[in-house]
DNA sequence: AATGAATGAGAATTCATTCAT
DNA sequence: TATGAATGAATTCTCATTCAT
């Protein structure tokens, strides 16, 4: 018997990532991933049930990572609310630098999938919103943040504001540096929050 | 005498946003827009040359209209920076608070377009955020506002927040009340860059 | 405005019955009866709206048409019920002998529809079997047919049995002469009812 | 020992029989009929060369069978010619009751293969026909039946006929019952064919 | 200007068959 | 023999755009 590869089903994901950025998903084609992927038109269809189906499992497979990786500090008892804040940030930035294409998949697409049903990413996605909304809850409890927040605004906002200096990176790298975003925005947050003085 | 034309240019301009937020800008149809505008489907290419230059239209009239209101508030002396920036904010959510279908199709399809060529409405639209900055930076100089504030950050940030909230708003307005969200956003925005105390 | 050219309908519907009969309809390609029609593919969709829809229509125009000759003999009353039952067979074989490729689709075709949902032909080929039977109970009432003739067997028999040999006539025309089995079949059709004597 | 291979050969034909009645053929697929028969796809195509071959195949041992079947009773001095007619009838009934599936397949299929080139079942097929010719003809040297019948007429009437009421029985059995239809059947036929008084 | 019939390129998806193991 | 992953040809239907009237 002819054995899966086992790492078809990544090649063919990595492919996508590629043709969805360059294209934007609507223009892209399978046959283009594909080819790109290295195997035939019909083997995508072996490892995924359609077109929609690939640009899900990518969010899936991002917002799960994410969340993932803040779980983990998430509960530290060593560290301030202000640092798990920039922490999420950076999980955030790192999880693209290197993944420039996912970037612009990630910006461009999600909502797309946002208003199609409820795509199976979007548990993670709002898991990982909650956990920064009860990062801001436990500064606001040690009087780090002020009491007045209004939390979901804050969330949604903060969450808008860095997909969309995310897609600016992604797409003009140059001029748009992530490292130095990604400290302004550190930046406005807090203060954005913080207690005055 | 261009009434005619002018209002059949109108009417399909208005029945492209309803149906361009209802199925997404690659899921509608120019039947579908000509049908709800009330003419041919041929009659479409005599105002417009194609899908794409219908919706070029739609976001160059948008920021057009936000740029002429700006302008006309931005010189005035009578006003501190702080009440500049609010009536910023204020602009945005206005153009939207009586067309929610025109908040969809902006959030959802503007990076299409940015992504595209350079579509025609990018200049008033970077003449908007030039005129925020500049705003902030007449508040640095006044001492209102942090002398360290990143501004090109700052800009992008906060229009990729008031675009995600206006999403949110527009797919959900029970659950996210537009002026409940407007004033969370400018003591965020305002906080995030006031000098402290 | 290009006006409809009034007949291009009834060209599809002429190509279909040639491609159908030549290939058989699973294996018929619509560019193929667009090319025969001598249209595009695209046209075919503003007149049908699938392919199963045009083999339904092919059936329901055939039916519709046998159901109206009929219907104009049926009420006569200078007629026995042996005359109607020869002019039903009649106009059945009338129907096809300049048609052999309506035949073809025909006896190959419409099974597949009828194990199809309800196909619109349905209720005049109903129809026409109805007064078929309606025929033959006259008859009975007369006495000129036996009184224990099973009518539901004897009329899809009947059907079957015809359309059996039409179907033979229509591949080897040479071999099975149709003005021949119409005489047979009406001679056996009247026996096996036929009171003895 | 051909017990694992005939076994599952045989197993591959009943998943068939069960796949092709509740699909039709061309919407079957090779996949389904594997699963059902409890192997690989690979597997099928130990056994049979195409998807055609399994169909032929079916239709191949069902006259085969017949044929086989008439044979032992086909010369028969102590039987008239119709209870041989009767004798024909019953076997095919037979043949059927008690596989509403093949039936299906049967009725729907048969005509596909025969317009497909010269499918080997056609041998037995025609063998089986031509008994039944020989027992007619026998029949009228008899003085039983009319010395005017049309014979190939009759034959394949006959079996159009009774291959028509196969039909509705399969799908409809409550509506049409095998039993009742069968002996209404033979009643027509003799009928049709026998010397008046 | 207006119409809407006509066009035809385009793409996703299916599935019989093959073949490496 | 047996497997089932891999292949890729094949075909329906859609819809932006054109164009004859």
């Amino acid at each position: 018997m002819r054995t899966k590869t086992g790492n078809k089903e990544q090649r063919i994901l990595e492919a996508a990532v590629a043709i969805f950025a360059r294209d934007g998903y609507h223009h892209s084609r399978i046959s283009d991933i594909a080819e790109l992927a290295g195997i035939s038109v019909g083997s995508v269809y072996l490892y995924f049930d359609n077109k929609e189906s690939i640009l899900n499992r990518l969010f899936s497979d991002l917002w799960a990572r994410l969340v993932g990786q803040l779980k983990a500090q998430y509960r530290r008892q060593d560290l301030t609310a202000v640092e798990k804040l920039d922490i999420m940030i950076d999980l955030i930035f790192n999880g693209f630098i290197h993944h420039a294409d996912l970037a612009v998949v990630f910006v461009n697409e999600q909502n797309f999938l946002l208003n199609h049903g409820r795509p199976d990413f979007i548990k993670h996605y709002e898991a990982y919103l909650q956990m920064g909304t009860q990062i801001v809850r436990e500064g606001i409890k040690h009087g780090v943040f002020r009491k007045d927040v209004d939390l979901v605004v804050l969330r949604h906002f903060t969450f808008g504001g860095i997909r969309h200096l995310i897609h600016l990176w992604a797409h003009e790298p140059k001029r748009f540096p992530l490292l130095q975003m990604r400290s302004g925005i550190k930046e406005l947050v807090k203060n954005s929050i913080r207690v005055a003085r």
